[in-house]
RNA sequence: GGCCCCGUAGCUCAGGGGAUAGAGCGACCGCCUCCUAAGCGGUAGGUCAUAGGUUCGAAUCCUAUCGGGGCCGCCA
């Protein structure tokens, strides 16, 4: 049940009747006419532009428009007053009756209130992470498995059919850097001193991998030439990696549906089928490069390469999948890979990097526009930098170091709920900190703490309730009578209930999560006002003498306690029956 | 040099064509005999970076400029 979704369609009902009748003219664009809550809740409970988008192509004054409409609209039950103010909006106000309509829809559908068929029938692939098998994750990575996890709940919610999908890049160079920095440990397990040379990946994790290693190969490879050793290492410690990331993603309480390897990308020839596909539309070509601008490169000089014609869907320049010895580019099994997800027959595809990947964006939109025709839209999604603080005191990350701070770090301090809160409390693509002094402390500063708050709130009115005698489980708060839910601050509670359906297909269709996180806390800071008016006018306390007004109020909260509870599911996070 | 993101209250940030631009923190003043005061109410605080443009209407869209960050052919 979508109230504002109900009304807009009202409104677009009897603009056509208008239309019908003479008072608008034929073929007018509807699309632009919008129901929504004013800004200023003394002008209504909802308002529509219609007048004002429609004078234009009408003709006609967005006053004659309005008055014509209002007159429509308040023929109508649902409508209490339709008035027209300031250069053509249309105020209108509701009947309690679908407000309170909206509390016992809430209850019925519980934790599936607000789920959304616009996504009926839309398979969307979600890539998120693809971290490099290298090392575990670190804080960057977590930022980017929370949006992409809560993204592709929220989707879901939204009606979507989505697949959570990870790329192992296993198949470049640093698998082979990954392979010697586990044989130096594996050197180092048989009682040898490792040399971690420059370059090398000196963190600790691999020193399980050199100890399991040496289980597996003794002393048989020590001393040996790298290329008796490399693959199977390679492949040894790579498998290694993805089983830590696998555990790191659990923490937070991730999981992917798909993980599709580069390498075995490479080794199903998809690249060359890719390329020649992309060659058979006259996008692939043999030239040069013009050097970047301003600051040369010291080594610059001019090579022939094979090069992919970006530019002809949107890029600045044409982008080289094979390099002058003709080897492929790290770009080749990326167009193989999205060529595959393409093939996979989805309508649509989300890519979330990591900030530092935004020069990648334009090319593979290009090939993903190419190789489908235009018919897959690629949303890239880019996280900003986290920037950790402890104690005033910023963190430092270097995964060059080994002294990066890691996924793990970060949810054993911190829990998986808030790190997921706090990191979508932000939009993707503005810098984020992360204090992890604020985000534990127990109080109202602390966004996590106040919604779950909140949410305990409303257990312990249920819990107080059924103590006093009064039932207040589900089926019979769903089935209260509800009219005594008049009271201006109960209709304001529902009234923001009622927004959550629309919120959730606003976020659904920007790919915006921190929506989600946002509307919650203005859902819990409206359940906290209400609660304490219950201080000053004991009327609107939820608890009260009569069971039956009870449990109409006790309604009220629980419909509350559901869309957070909801809210919370998409984001991952677990809504707290008490606060301890 | 080019491309991408950002610039909104003292601070951290929402809002991203619609009415008088919002929240939290910090400051100040109030509220517990009462379902959790782990909370609530109020006051103060703004040339929405700047300059043009589009529009009935711009913080929002376009252009330019300034400021911050990121990226820029054989690294992944």
């Amino acid at each position: 049940m979508n109230l504002f979704a109900d009304i807009r369609a009202l409104v677009i009902d009897s603009l056509n009747a208008m239309v019908a009748a003479g008072d608008l003219p034929e073929g007018l664009d509807m699309a632009n006419v919008a129901v929504e809550p004013p800004r200023d809740a003394a002008h209504g409970d909802m308002a529509t532009n219609a007048a004002m988008v429609l004078a234009k192509p009408a003709g006609l004054q967005p006053r004659v428009i309005a008055e014509t409409l209002a007159a429509r609209l308040a023929a109508d039950d649902r409508i209490v007053t339709a008035e027209v103010a300031g250069p053509g909006f249309l105020n209108l106000r509701l009947a309690p009756a679908l407000w309170q309509a909206v509390v016992n829809a809430a209850l019925a559908a519980g934790r599936d209130f607000g789920r959304s068929d616009m996504g009926k029938g839309i398979k969307v692939n979600v890539e998120f992470v693809s971290a490099n098998p290298t090392g575990p994750m670190h804080v960057g990575h977590t930022r980017g498995a929370v949006f992409g996890d809560a993204l592709a709940a929220l989707l879901d919610f939204a009606g979507h059919e989505v697949t959570r999908e990870y790329y192992i890049n296993d198949a470049g160079a640093q698998v082979d850097v990954l392979a010697r920095s586990a044989y130096e440990r594996y050197r180092e397990a048989n009682g040898l001193s490792p040399e971690i040379a420059e370059g090398l990946y000196p963190g600790d994790y691999l020193i399980p991998v050199g100890e399991a290693l040496k289980e597996k190969y003794g002393t048989t490879l020590l001393d040996k030439p790298e290329s008796v050793w490399l693959a199977d290492i390679r492949e040894f410690a790579t498998a290694a990696m993805l089983q830590m990331i696998r555990d790191d993603l659990a923490l937070l309480g991730v999981r992917m549906d798909v993980f599709s390897s580069e390498k075995a990308i490479t080794a199903s020839g998809r690249i060359e089928e890719a390329i020649e596909t992309l060659r058979g539309m006259g996008l692939i070509y043999d030239g040069t490069l013009e050097p970047p601008k301003g600051k040369l490169p010291e080594d610059w000089e001019e090579r022939e390469q094979t090069l992919f014609r970006s530019t002809a869907h949107g890029d600045d320049v044409d982008r080289p999948v094979k390099k002058s010895d003709g080897s492929w580019t790290y770009f080749a099994p990326d167009i193989a890979y999205h060529w595959d997800k393409v093939h996979r027959g989805f309508d649509q595809l989300i890519n979330v990097f990591g900030a530092d990947h935004g020069g990648y964006v334009k090319r593979l939109k290009a090939v993903v526009s190419a190789l489908s025709n235009g018919r897959v839209p690629l949303d890239i999604k880019l996280t900003q930098l986290v920037k950790l603080y402890k104690n005033g005191e910023p963190f430092k990350m270097s995964k060059r170091a080994g002294t990066f701070v890691t996924l793990r770090d970060v949810v054993e301090q911190a829990g998986a709920d808030v790190t997921r809160f706090v990191m979508l409390t932000r939009k993707n693509d503005a810098p984020l900190d992360f204090d992890f002094d604020k985000v534990l402390e127990q109080s109202k500063d602390n966004p996590v703490f106040y919604v779950q708050y909140a949410h305990a709130r409303v257990c312990s009115v249920i819990r107080k309730a059924t103590e006093a005698g009064i039932a207040a489980d589900d089926a019979t708060l769903g089935a209260a009578d509800l009219t005594e839910l008049a009271h201006e601050a109960e209709i304001g509670l529902a009234k923001k209930i009622a927004e959550w359906p629309r919120l959730v297909e606003i976020a659904a269709r920007g790919h915006e999560p921190h929506r989600v996180a946002f509307y919650l806390y203005e859902l819990a800071s409206d359940l906290h006002a209400h609660w304490n008016r219950g201080n000053e006018e004991t009327g609107l306390r939820f608890i009260q003498d009569d069971a039956a007004v009870s449990q109409a109020k006790i309604a009220l909260a629980r419909a509350a306690g559901v869309v957070i509870s909801a809210g919370l599911g998409i984001l991952g996070v677990t809504p707290a029956e008490e606060m301890r």
